[in-house]
DNA sequence: GTATTATCTAAGTCT
DNA sequence: TAGATAATAC
């Protein structure tokens, strides 16, 4: 321990944090503001229980999401040291459970090197059994029948339950889907005969394990003696009641959370299992964490007359000490393209101003698709940035291909990966022999595999040839499932990646997209090779049980296998290992419990943030205000919310109507865009309609607001020239006499001598594209050559 | 069984 | 728009 006097480490806690610190026994509840150290307390709570001489092997801290753990897990590394941080049981609900089902779910039938199917191979599955039992995916759609499953084992409704169940049934009958019981039976037998769980089985099984098994309930509530939760409000049903068991015995249940940070609804969280605490635990102590330290006055407060136009929610006052700050700047752009743009000139002004960091900046959004936008004009402005989310490394078809044949080879029933390599890379498999295997293995109750384990036995019409073929791959897999348990992961992994053909498949491709694809696959073998030569030191969360439960040792594919299971997003190292200086890009969800001191929020529109699927209820608009207030509570310094009037979806240009969020702020924080003057043409609502917003009667917001051009306060350079504007902005930007940006491009022609405010003199050596997108190549002799754009480049023509 | 072309439809957030 | 699927040709 790093601390020999009490002191020492309370000393920098406020009096609320202390209490919350010190009152380790019992029930306690920590209702968390935004940025009101929360993770800070969490994890002196930690240290505290040490200290006092709890083993670390004794307290479990559950958090949220991978990036939360991580976080945690390094913060607890520095202020108790790493070698007692290790034995600290710390991570998601799901990896941790899931480690727990790994050693002890042959008590609840399932073998323990099952599967976890993610919700790709979920929606996959739904997808072939909606198809195979005759229904139509028109009104079986996969996702919403995923999403109906979902639902019920988040709250621990079995597929029995749910079709004795009668208000269910008639919800389905209602909804003229009545087969909705049957397919959620027949897809949780499917999993089974594949040795599959997807997530919310990780959950579920929990549960029935801790149902089923007492003594294990006791061992496990022996073992985490103190049980943390951190996002307590995002917790579901399963969750809940996992955590109620395991603390049964002892009652150290530390939750801590924010009602107001509630944004995951959407996913089965409950908001009443924070709201109820007190009524499962009467003497529970309740501490509430009110004052912030993150951001600036204006944020603090602007935050606060969001959230105040929720009714569901815990009273607080969240305050903060800290300086009155700037206002909220509110950018205003007329299309995405040019948010883009906005965002990134502002990003480069503030660095400049402000020597600013690109690491000190985030963007965030409320969907994925939002950052291409960002991405472009970051990339053309020359500012590194990171994207989180999205289509994750794990997720891409390579990677998934080559861990289909890991997955196939540690359990050969893993159906979703069969159907995924039968035929990739081509053996001539095709489309008409696999639907003869399924449609065997669905008249002998059997699984794919063991029909094609022995095709010959089935009466399939499989012709000759293609048995042949089918036996090679069976025995290709086979072959591989022996060296998982013999050897180290590395070397199997780099076997299968030849022996399949999948390299030379890739490597044979050299179109870039090939190229990168064969590149994906270099770096899982890569990570599998660290994975490998890594002298582990496994955190309590990874170590084994006493004996193995998993095919070889653990340095064997089976657990890298495990390692990786879980992770959805991939943990970006930089080649070079120093910290990386990017700007963050992602969404307001996984930006939740991250600080940053310069935030943009993007997209405020109506339909996109609240989103459109939320206006028809107050629970899901209520829960849209939440994602809101996380948003802008992420800001330190200075925080800015920008909009569009018009952007592009489904491949065609939609205006749009700022978002009433931006109303729902007091207006005494916001720095709006400057008055309207007459001549602009942006005032002109005949193109659009942003100024009236229907049932919402009079906006203040749009009444007041008027655009200029955020970006454009310097200097002018010399007199614009028209310029030819991009076929899909024609209508907006002839009304407005082109782009409020572009009126600054100067004339260039190739070979013109230009300066530039940071690179100095150049001279113009290419010209593309016209109008607003117009760039140039500039060779700036000692500075490199460049390419910029000409709207944002500000440059000066001297010859 | 495979390759190419035409057509459709979706972008909501995370484990 | 773009990725996914269906239809068609080979």
């Amino acid at each position: 321990m790093m601390f020999d006097n009490e002191n020492d480490y309370l000393k920098g806690l406020n009096e609320v944090q202390q209490q919350a610190v010190i009152n380790t026994e019992g029930p306690v509840m920590i209702i968390a503001g935004a940025g009101s150290g929360k993770t800070r307390v969490i994890t002196y709570r930690i240290a505290h229980l040490l200290k006092n001489g709890v083993d670390a092997f004794n307290i479990l801290t559950l958090t949220f999401t991978n990036k939360a753990s991580r976080e945690m897990k390094e913060r607890i590394a520095t202020l108790i040291g790493g070698s007692e941080a290790r034995n600290l049981w710390m991570g998601t609900f799901h990896s941790v459970f899931a480690k727990i089902l790994r050693i002890e779910s042959e008590r609840i039938g399932y073998q323990n090197n099952f599967t976890i199917y993610d919700t790709a191979d979920a929606k996959n599955l739904i997808k072939s059994l909606i198809k195979e039992n005759g229904l139509s995916d028109e009104v079986y759609k996969p996702n919403l029948v995923y999403n109906r499953i979902s639902g019920a084992k988040n709250n621990l409704v079995s597929w029995q339950a749910y079709q004795n169940n009668k208000e269910l049934v008639a919800e389905d009958y209602s909804s003229q889907k009545p087969q909705l019981g049957k397919l959620y039976e027949l897809y949780q037998k499917r999993l089974f005969a594949s040795a599959a769980m997807d997530f919310d089985d990780l959950l579920f099984n929990t549960n029935v394990l801790f149902r089923d098994c007492p003594d294990l309930l006791s061992k496990y509530q022996h073992k985490f003696k103190y049980v943390m939760v951190d996002e307590y409000q995002d917790t579901n049903y399963a969750q809940y009641l996992i955590v109620k068991k395991l603390a049964a015995a002892f009652e150290n249940v530390c939750v801590v959370g924010d009602d107001s940070q509630s944004i995951y609804a959407f996913r089965g969280a409950n908001i009443q299992n924070i709201l109820n605490f007190k009524k499962d635990y009467p003497e529970a102590k309740t501490f509430a964490l009110e004052q912030n330290y993150r951001s600036t006055k204006v944020i603090v407060n602007a935050a606060n007359s969001i959230i105040k136009n929720n009714q569901n929610q815990i009273k607080k006052n969240v305050w903060t000490d800290n300086l009155e700050g700037e206002k909220i700047k509110v950018l205003r752009t007329f299309s995405d393209t040019e948010e883009g743009w906005n965002v990134a000139q502002n990003i480069f002004d503030i660095k400049n101003n402000a020597q600013a960091r690109n690491k000190q900046f985030a963007i965030l959004y409320r969907t994925n698709a939002q950052s291409r936008a960002m991405e472009e004009a970051l990339r053309k402005m020359s500012i590194d940035y990171r994207v989180y989310g999205g289509l994750s490394f794990y997720q891409r078809k390579e990677i998934k291909d080559l861990l289909a044949y890991f997955r196939l080879a540690l359990n050969p029933n893993d159906e979703e990966a069969l159907k995924r390599v039968i035929n990739y890379p081509m053996r001539g498999i095709g489309q008409t022999t696999i639907d003869r295997i399924v449609l065997a293995a669905g008249e002998n109750g059997k699984s794919m595999w063991e029909v094609i384990e022995n095709v010959t036995a089935y009466n399939t019409g499989i012709n000759s040839g293609t048995t042949a073929k089918i036996n090679d791959f069976v025995a290709m897999i086979k072959s591989f499932g022996v060296m998982i348990p013999a050897q180290e992961a590395y070397p199997v992994a780099e076997h299968i990646a030849k022996h399949t053909g999948i390299m030379r498949e890739l490597y044979n491709d050299k179109s870039p997209e090939g190229v990168s694809r064969y590149d994906n696959i270099q770096e899982l073998l890569n990570g599998v090779k660290e994975f490998t030569d890594d002298d582990l030191v496994r955190t309590a969360t990874e170590q084994l049980p006493e004996e193995p439960v998993l095919a070889g040792n653990e340095k064997s594919l089976a657990y890298f296998m495990q390692d990786i299971a879980l992770l959805t997003d991939s943990e970006q190292k930089d080649e070079d290992g120093k910290e990386a200086d990017k700007v963050t890009l992602m969404t307001i969800h996984s930006a939740k419990g991250l600080e940053f001191p310069y935030v943009f929020v993007v997209g405020l529109e109506e339909n996109l943030f609240p989103s459109q699927m939320t206006l028809n209820n107050r629970e899901d608009l209520e829960e849209e205000r939440r994602l809101f207030y996380v948003a802008i509570t992420r800001a330190e310094k200075k925080l800015m919310l920008s909009y569009a009037t018009s952007r592009f979806k489904y491949g065609q240009l939609i205006n749009c109507e700022p978002s009433r969020f931006l109303d729902e702020i007091d207006q005494q924080f916001l720095d709006l865009p400057s008055a309207p003057k007459k001549s602009n043409l942006f005032d002109d609502d005949e193109t659009g309609g942003w100024g009236n917003r229907g049932s919402f009667g009079a906006n203040s917001f749009t009444k007041k607001t008027n655009y200029t051009p955020q970006s454009v306060n310097k200097p002018l350079p010399p007199k614009p020239v028209p310029v030819a504007v991009p076929k899909n902005l024609t209508r907006l930007t002839s009304n407005t006499g082109g782009s409020a940006v572009a009126d600054e491009i100067p004339n260039l022609s190739l070979g013109n001598l230009v300066e530039h405010a940071r690179f100095g003199n150049g001279q113009i050596v290419a010209l593309e594209g016209t109008g607003p997108n117009q760039k140039a190549t500039i060779d700036f002799g000692a500075n490199g050559k460049k390419q910029l754009i000409l709207r944002f480049a500000k440059l000066k023509v001297v010859g």
